[in-house]
RNA sequence: GCACCCAUAGCUCAGCUGGAUAGAGUGUCGCCCUCCGAAGGCGAAGGUCGUAGGUUCGAAUCCUACUGGGUGCGCCA
């Protein structure tokens, strides 16, 4: 229930009217037509631009639309006051009863309340996280793992059918590496000195994965040549990086529908049928880059290559999809993945990727574009760096010196829900700084805490409630007699619970999941908000002792609240504190 | 050199398919704690929305140029 939506269906049916009376003439386009809150309370609950927006193409002045406009709809019982404000506003004030019936909405619908339906079951494919399959998930891909799960779970509220996918980079180079790497790592279990040069890994965490490897196969593999291991051990290694990922990946709470492997690509014909398929389109042909302008490549030489002609759909040149020694770059496998995606018939693609693979963006909408003939828009959601901080104190992060920070270590010292929350506290293509301590701070200024505080001030309040006698079930404080919800205060609170709806609506179009914890801030704000007040003012306060139906009314208010924060959280996948310490 | 992202209060950041007097936290200043949970509360001051143009009834939001910061730029992924 979209209360927003509801009333600009009540504006809409009032200018259709006015059509109809010949106020306004036939054919005008409403689209743009809206209805939103006022920034200023001032204003009213509602606001509509729709004489603004009509007087041009009506030819008529937005006041004497607005009047007419305004007889019509304050003859909805619903609409108390409507009148013409500034350039041609219309501010609507709505009823008490509208408001109280919203928190009586949400004690029935229960977190579904701001569901909708906008996605129309559209099928939507999120990649995120895809990180190599080489070593634990560091700080950087938490970010993209938060924010690609919670803008899956985000749509998946809005109506849309999503599929969570992690894409694995297991057939380039890097995997080649680990394997000789964990080969190392083998050879030292077996009481071998060994040097780690460049071009291995070094990390620890491959400590294990050669013990293991000399448990499979005993010293089969010692002393051979890399052509009778490196396949085997490339196999193992990977599969034994995966483990680790989805552990870390399950630590956190991301869950993923599917692992498409970048390996099952090759000897398949996959790649060369995405490969025919942009041909066929006149997109692949032999030629020569020109070399980047003013970066100086030292060992720069023209060199024939297969290229796609991205640059067709929108790239600013073209791009190789073969190496000189015509093996594929990375580029020709993840056409081929995308083309796959494309075939599985999805409706929309969102690619979550680093600030770092912001070069990589215009290629890829290029391929779809060109796969998809242009059918399949591919959205890409960037996120920035996370800058890590103690106490205040930059938190530098080397591999060298050990103090490579790992989604392990976060999570082992805030726990999920926090980390969770923190990573969405900034826009994606943001910054983001994170302080271990501060993250971890009980006050006004850490978000996490006061909105969870919120809900646990709600569930303290509802005890204090049943202590006194007062029935609190969800079916019984939506039967409560809500009228008794009259103070500015409380309504203006149910305001807040009325704009859920409508703020997933806004957080899904825009692909930003960080919009609905900045929400939950707000909310838990204005709850804390009318709780302070019941300080001052006695009969704002949740509990009246002896008067249960009072009292009922106003823990619906607060069950209300609890139910959204309960929402949203869920979202983001956090779980509500019921109390806290 | 080119492409993409960013620039909003002293600081950290929000800001709705363009909408009214641009918001929050923090910091600063003033007042307040016998009260359902004061790990606080109320209030004030604080802005040329990087600069300069453009689009229109209306621009922080869209377009162009510039300035400053970040990321990336064939045979790594």
């Amino acid at each position: 229930m979209n209360l927003f939506a509801e009333i600009r269906d009540v504006v809409i049916n009032a200018l259709d009217q006015l059509v109809a009376q010949g106020h306004l003439p036939q054919g005008l386009d409403f689209a743009n037509v809206a209805v939103e809150p006022p920034r200023d309370p001032l204003h009213g609950d509602m606001a509509t631009n729709a004489a603004m927006v009509l007087a041009k193409p009506a030819g008529q002045k937005p006041r004497d639309i607005a009047d007419h406009l305004a007889a019509l709809l304050v003859k909805d019982d619903r609409i108390d006051v409507a009148e013409v404000a500034g350039p041609g506003f219309l501010n609507m004030r709505l009823s008490a009863t509208c408001w109280q019936a919203v928190v009586g909405r949400v004690l029935t619908d229960g977190t579904g309340f701001g569901r909708s339906d906008m996605g129309q079951g559209k099928r939507v494919n999120v990649e995120y996280v895809s990180a190599n399959p080489t070593g634990p998930l560091h700080v950087g891909h938490t970010r993209g793992a938060v924010f690609g799960d919670a803008l899956a779970s985000l749509l998946d509220y809005a109506g849309y059918d999503v599929t969570r996918e992690y894409y694995i980079n297991d057939g380039g180079a890097q995997v080649d590496v680990l394997a000789r790497s964990v080969y190392l790592r083998y050879l030292e279990a077996h009481g071998q000195e060994v040097a780690f040069e460049d071009g291995t890994y070094p990390g620890d965490y491959l400590i294990p994965v050669g013990q293991a490897l000399k448990e499979k196969v005993g010293d089969a593999f010692v002393g051979k040549g890399e052509q009778f291991w490196l396949a085997e051990v490339r196999e193992f290694a990977t599969a034994a990086m995966m483990d680790l990922i989805r552990q870390d990946l399950a630590q956190l709470g991301v869950k993923m529908d599917r692992f498409f492997s970048e390996k099952s690509l090759y000897g398949t014909g996959r790649i060369e049928a995405a490969i025919e398929s942009l041909r066929a389109k006149g997109l692949i042909y032999r030629g020569v880059l020109e070399p980047p302008k003013g970066k100086t490549p030292e060992d720069w030489e023209p060199r024939e290559q297969t290229l796609f002609k991205s640059t067709a759909h929108g790239d600013d040149v073209d791009r190789p999809i073969q190496k000189s020694d015509d093996s594929w770059t990375y580029f020709a496998p993840d056409i081929a993945y995308h083309f796959d995606k494309v075939e599985r018939g999805y409706d929309l693609l969102i690619d979550v990727f680093g600030a770092d693979h912001g070069g990589y963006v215009k290629r890829m909408k290029a391929a779809v574009s060109a796969l998809s003939d242009g059918q399949t828009p591919l959205d890409i959601k960037l996120t920035q760096l996370v800058k890590l901080f103690k106490n205040g104190e930059p938190f530098k992060m080397s591999k060298r010196a050990g103090t490579f920070v790992t989604l392990r270590d976060v999570v082992d010292q805030v726990g999920p829900d926090v980390t969770r929350f923190v990573m969405l506290t900034r826009k994606n293509d943001a910054n983001l700084d994170f302080d271990f301590d501060k993250v971890l701070e009980q006050s006004r200024e850490n978000p996490v805490f006061y909105v969870q505080y919120a809900n646990a001030r709600v569930n303290s309040v509802l005890r204090r409630a049943q202590e006194a006698g007062v029935r609190v079930s969800d079916a019984d404080l939506a039967a409560a007699d809500l009228s008794k919800l009259a103070h500015d205060a409380e309504i203006t609170l149910a305001r807040k619970i009325a704009e859920w709806p409508r703020l997933v609506e806004i957080a899904a179009r825009t692909n930003e999941p960080h919009r609905v914890a900045f929400y939950l801030y707000e909310l838990a704000s204005d709850f804390h908000g009318l709780w302070n007040k019941g300080n001052d003012v006695p009969q704002l306060r949740f509990v009246q002792d002896g008067d249960a139906a009072t009292t009922q009314s106003k823990i619906a208010l607060a069950r209300a609240v609890s139910v959204v924060i309960s929402a949203g959280l869920g979202i983001l996948g956090v779980k509500p504190a019921e109390e806290l310490r």
